[in-house]
Parts: structure tokens; C-alpha cells; sequence
DNA sequence: AGTGCTGGGTACGGCAGCGTACGAAAAAAC
DNA sequence: GTTTTTTCGTACGCTGCCGTACCCAGCACT
């Protein structure tokens, strides 16, 4: 890691895809990058202003869902890239945004204009940009088979499992409303299933906190619906 | 269209992916290019011996699934590309394989090394992949969104006019039975759906064959869970 | 004509999750 | 300390889809 500074931990290129790049398509990346700040429920793509930004998280986790109606579709963390679908040229995306999680977090960012001449003038670059879209593209699969064939406690705890892959810590500062729209389901439905939880001691609700307490416990109760992260996978490009 | 050839209209380079490329990325894919024609139920991925190819369907449909498992994930027709998780390197893809749907039907393909090697010299053709495989990412969040907020007749439909998009006929050579097993469904799901259709004069059903009749009113019926296919969007590049 | 098989029609009980709703407790605002 | 807002606990009836199951109609093979 040589690219984070002691002090802080977090101030370099604390992103997963980043770290994955070669030297040279770091160096070629990082003298654009702008270090931004968010807030919980910032929406992150469409930004006010008319520069479109693609984002590298670094505490940041951001949820992909539709604009005009709430259930999440996917999720990016420190792992990944958040609206990438902006390099493909002017018209833009489709119905997707992307809105902050929790609370906050701080995120690595690089203008539209400035990837794209840096994917034309590395072609390793774009072949990495590929490979991220890929295992997101696993991700929504993922996704897919959940939503059809497990049960609503399964997905939660396979949600909460992708949450805390992407967070330090093992205190999620969500409420049972916001886990409700992320999932798609009633409030109601989402308390009952941390009940549960909370009685084969999982985890621990408090007011608008969830403490994990037994992730293996967890990944028991998601069954097959919780795909574990593969660093390997993200991109292993022959020369 | 200048690649096809009258005698077959087919012949050629009829698949949406390879046209939406500049003439240059044309020219380095094409002499590189098999024509190959698989039965239903094939599995274009995995293949027997340890050539990895990447499928450009021309008149074949396929569907992404996991392997472990029936329920269908994705749907690629002639618009898009097949096995480019391949293109990623030697820790090869997840869980998913493609089946070829229905009758069968012809596709281009490549091999995973020239089709490496070709993005390793041309980054507009590195991103082009991109833009594909984020086009594909965008239907499966369509996917998500009807399976958790679509009942099964509006997803029926929605996944009858996915693939209509992708074959010529309006005659869909399809058992209930088939699927009941894409759409993650029981059997007898598919046949009462289709009995309402029938009654609504959008369908028609006989033993394995499934015509449609008034595609507008299916749309009507999928409502806001049918994306429509949207070429311009495959990619729009700057110089 | 007889046999076997695949694909389709229909039924019935069961249940997971829904919509709605109301109240209590914790936090925040005043 | 009181009021207001947010968050959580809990309940009840409803419905879409499930699992299972059985029978029948085409079609193929001999």
C-alpha cells in the first residue's frame, strides 16, 4: 500500500480498484484525482453542476438503485467504481443513480474527460475498467437469484454481509426504514427478520444501529445468496 | 450493412455488437472471426476442449445462468457479446454459464487470445467492450426490478418481448415447461399467465409454440418492466 | 393398433410477504 | 420539561405464488 499516508490511513488510494492497476496506469490516474466528501443520502451521479464525475470509494459506500422508485438494484463500496456508465459518451446512462449510504464517507474521483483519455491512451486501463464491470455484473446476478429463490431473512443477511465487507466496522448505522427500501420489502418485514436474528445472536438491533455480533452465524443463515469477494478476480490481465 | 451478403443476409457480420464498431476495430476482429452454429440447450460456455471463444450470436439467443441452478439471470441475442467474462484473465468466471435458447441458431465467435489481443492494441475497441457489457448490466437491473416489484404475468411479458427484440419471427418456440424454468417459476405459473394473455388477444398457444399476436398490448401488460433495446446507446465515443 | 412420452390443463391447501394501521419509546426540538 | 418527530413493536386480514398431484391430449416409435 503505498500509496496511504500513516497518519490518516484512508488520504491515498485506499480503493480496491485503484490498488489493482498496474504502476503505470496508477500514475496515470492519480494526478486527477479530487478527494470529495458525502453525506448520507447524497446522490452521487447527475451532480448539480454539468461535470460528471466517476467516483473510487474509500469509506464511501453507495447504493445503485432507479430514480424513480427506491428498491436498490446494486451496491459499491471501497472495492469498486461508481458511475462509470459516464465514460460511454454523451448519451447518457439510463434511469440509474447512485445515492450514499450511512453516514458518509469519503471518496477518490476523476472527471469524465480526464478517464477518457486516459482509457484511449491505455488499453490495460479499459481492459481493468471491464473487469470491475464484470464482477459488478456477478454482483447483480447474485442479486437476481436472491430475489427468486431465497427467502427475505436469507437476502437480509446476505445484504448486511455485503455491507460489512465494504465497512470497517461492525456497527452499521441503519434504521429498519432505510434497510426497508434498500430490500424492498415493508419496515415491518425487516424488524421481524432482525428479531429473529437477534434471538439466534447474529447481531444486536439498537435505535438506528445494527452490531453484528456472529458474521459465520450470518453467513449460515444467507445459504447461497451471499457471494464472498474475490480480490483475484478483479483483474489478472496477461501481458 | 456492407458485411452481409445477399444470397443469406446473415452470412455477414449481422451481429449488433460488431456493427456499432468503427471500421478499424471491425478490421482487426473479422479475420479472426468462426462461424458456428449450436443446438437448443447447448452450453456455449465450458466448452469440451480448452479453447475459451467469446460469441457474437447472430440468429442464436442465449441465456446467463448459474450452473448450479435453472432460474435465468440475463438474455444475449444478436445485439451483444457471450463469454466476455473470459477476456479477464486465467481465475475465470463465477458460477454463471450461457444455454443456448429455442431452436438454435448460428453465432460469430473468437477466441479469448485474439480477442486480447485485439483490445490490447485498440482501446476504442476495449471500450466498446465496456459499453456492452454496462448495456448488459443495465438489464439486469431491469431484472431485479420486476422480479421484486413486477407480479409473474407483467415479468412473462416483459421477458416474451426481451425476446422477441432478439429473433425475426413472431413465433416462439417455447414449452410452458421451459419457461417456467427461465422466469424461476412452476409450470402451471406459465400456463395460467398465458391463458390470460390468450383471453386478451395478445398470444396465441399451441403445443410448444408460442405466437404473438399484438405486441403493443404486451407492452402494456410489462409495463414499466420491459426495457426497450436502445442501439444507440451500445457506444457513442469521442475521438 | 398399441405403447410410451412429452407437453399442457386444472385443482387445492399452504405460506411468505404485503398493505395498513395504531401505539409506544427514544431522540430531538423548543 | 413539554412538544414534536423519528424509529420501532406488533397485529390482522389478504393475495400471489408455491408444492404437489392427477389426468388428458398430442406425437413418436414399432
Amino acid at each position: 500500500m503505498p500509496f496511504t499516508t500513516p497518519e490518516d490511513g484512508m488520504t491515498g488510494l485506499a480503493n480496491g480498484f485503484l490498488a489493482s492497476l498496474s504502476q503505470a496506469d496508477r500514475d496515470l490516474l492519480e494526478p486527477c484525482l479530487l478527494r470529495l466528501r458525502f453525506q448520507s443520502g447524497d446522490i452521487l451521479t447527475h451532480s448539480p453542476d454539468e461535470t460528471r464525475l466517476v467516483y473510487f470509494p474509500v469509506t464511501l459506500v453507495a447504493c445503485v438503485q432507479f430514480a424513480d422508485q427506491g428498491s436498490g438494484i446494486g451496491m459499491v463500496g471501497r472495492e469498486g467504481i461508481v458511475g462509470l456508465s459516464a465514460v460511454l459518451g454523451e448519451p447518457f446512462d439510463d434511469a440509474m443513480e447512485a445515492t450514499v449510504l450511512m453516514e458518509g464517507g469519503r471518496t477518490l474521483a476523476i472527471t469524465v474527460e480526464d478517464l477518457q483519455r486516459a482509457c484511449l491512451t491505455s488499453p490495460t486501463l479499459s481492459l481493468s475498467l471491464l473487469g470491475f464491470l464484470h464482477s459488478y455484473s456477478s454482483q447483480l446476478g447474485w442479486m437476481i437469484r436472491a430475489r427468486d429463490r431465497g427467502n427475505f431473512k436469507q437476502r437480509l443477511c446476505a445484504w448486511l454481509l455485503m455491507l460489512h465487507d465494504r465497512v470497517d466496522s461492525d456497527f452499521l448505522q441503519l434504521t429498519h426504514g432505510s434497510l426497508a427500501v434498500q430490500l424492498g420489502v415493508r419496515r415491518a418485514s425487516v424488524t421481524d427478520a432482525l428479531h429473529i436474528l437477534e434471538g439466534e445472536a447474529c447481531l444486536r438491533c439498537s435505535r438506528g444501529l445494527i452490531s453484528l455480533m456472529d458474521r459465520a452465524r450470518l453467513r449460515r443463515n444467507a445459504g447461497r445468496f451471499y457471494e464472498p469477494p474475490r480480490a483475484d478476480l478483479v483483474t489478472a490481465l496477461p501481458t
